[in-house]
DNA sequence: TTATAACTACCGACCGTCCGGTCGGTACCA
DNA sequence: TGGTACCGACCGGACGGTCGGTAGTTATAA
């Protein structure tokens, strides 16, 4: 009935293939990296590569599900067994970020390429990352609940602590000013308290 | 010796042209983009359109030039006139995000693309944004000499500023929950004052 | 007032190139 | 003998870009 893969192809050497096409989709986009530009990469031809693959689409929709289990798997999961709110969403957003400046990431280029998948897949992956943005939101609204939250709308303010962490993977880079940890450390800083020492001087916010 | 443009255009059409160019990259990216969709929307031929254009990575350029000089324009230009360091930082957040909300917008459009530029094309852009760059993080300096900051560093609290405002562009409806205003003044709280309440009855920072 | 030259704003047809994808094979291993 | 891992050659189509036009408008000048 259905287009299938033609056999049961060696699943490491696919792992491989997923994670050197993410790094050349990551670096030229993905309408300017050919399905040669990756073969290449990976010392084979076009024809080699078709394979394993069952169409350039297709690898992109692999790469993305598999970052978004990835951030399931190393931060949403985790992050759930934390009670704490506060302690939650600190968890969270370090390993959220750490995921994105360790990568060569697959995560990352979940950011950028929605518009290149066909809708329905859009709308799977649309729905997997709204399923994490909750999450997420839940936990804001939790702290909001318990009167520890400033007085901001907790979707603009995942929405803000999102756009940070993702905003990572443009201007970190290894071996410059400041290490994975010390960059998610920033991260969680600038989220929990803002940039700004709290002024009692001057009545800036809250009324008004 | 040069190519050039064969003659002298008329400008307002050629504003059109970018603005209906800037709308469909931002849209559907800059490589799915085809020139006969951009001409199409203009109601012309891609042959006539390249009566305005000189090529489409030039277009693409230009396109850029134009949000940077909006940028420098609406945001940058207005916010150095104001001596106060962090009233200049809450002028420049605001109108930048609404620069990103009110687009339609070029500015969004030289977040993504760069790499679709040629390298010299690349240097110019990258330059110009490095100056705006510069101009936030001089007024986060002015502030910690003032001792007015939180203990972050100010190079990774400027791209943390920036990436919250370019990522309104990802989340940002028109007619949504937030009009562009009340868009603008949660990125300025969340960015001066963070998402938690001072808390003084839990040491969750500083030490450790 | 009118002939005409010059210029702007386009268009239809076309070109070379590259891309995603296919197909029929082959070499190798179990 | 059959499955896995590949490859060379090929295909149709789309793309960026070019070229030789043409319709209309304005400038000039007799």
């Amino acid at each position: 009935m259905r287009a299938q893969k033609k056999s049961a192809p060696n699943n490491e050497r696919l792992a491989e293939i997923y994670r050197a096409a993410a790094q050349i989709i990551l670096r030229k986009g993905y309408d300017a990296t050919s399905v040669n530009d990756i073969a290449n990469a990976l010392g084979m031809t076009k024809a080699g590569l078709y394979h394993y693959i069952n169409g350039k689409k297709e690898l992109l929709f692999d790469i993305m599900n598999f970052g978004l289990s990835e951030l399931d798997e190393e931060v949403a999961e985790p992050a759930r067994a934390i009670a704490d709110p506060a302690a939650r969403l600190r968890f969270a957003v370090a390993a959220h970020a750490r995921l994105v400046t360790r990568g060569q990431g697959a995560i990352t280029i979940l950011v950028d390429e929605i518009t290149a998948l066909t809708p329905p897949q859009q709308r799977k992956i649309t729905q997997r990352k709204r399923a994490y943005f909750d999450f997420l939101r839940g936990t804001l609204d939790e702290l909001k609940a318990a009167g520890q939250l400033q007085d901001v709308d907790t979707t603009a303010a995942t929405f803000g602590l999102l756009g940070m962490i993702n905003w990572l993977s443009r201007w970190f880079r290894h071996g410059g000013a400041l290490s994975e940890e010390q960059a998610a450390d920033q991260l969680v800083r600038i989220a929990f308290h803002g940039i700004l020492r709290p002024a009692r001087l001057k009545a800036v916010d809250s009324s008004q």
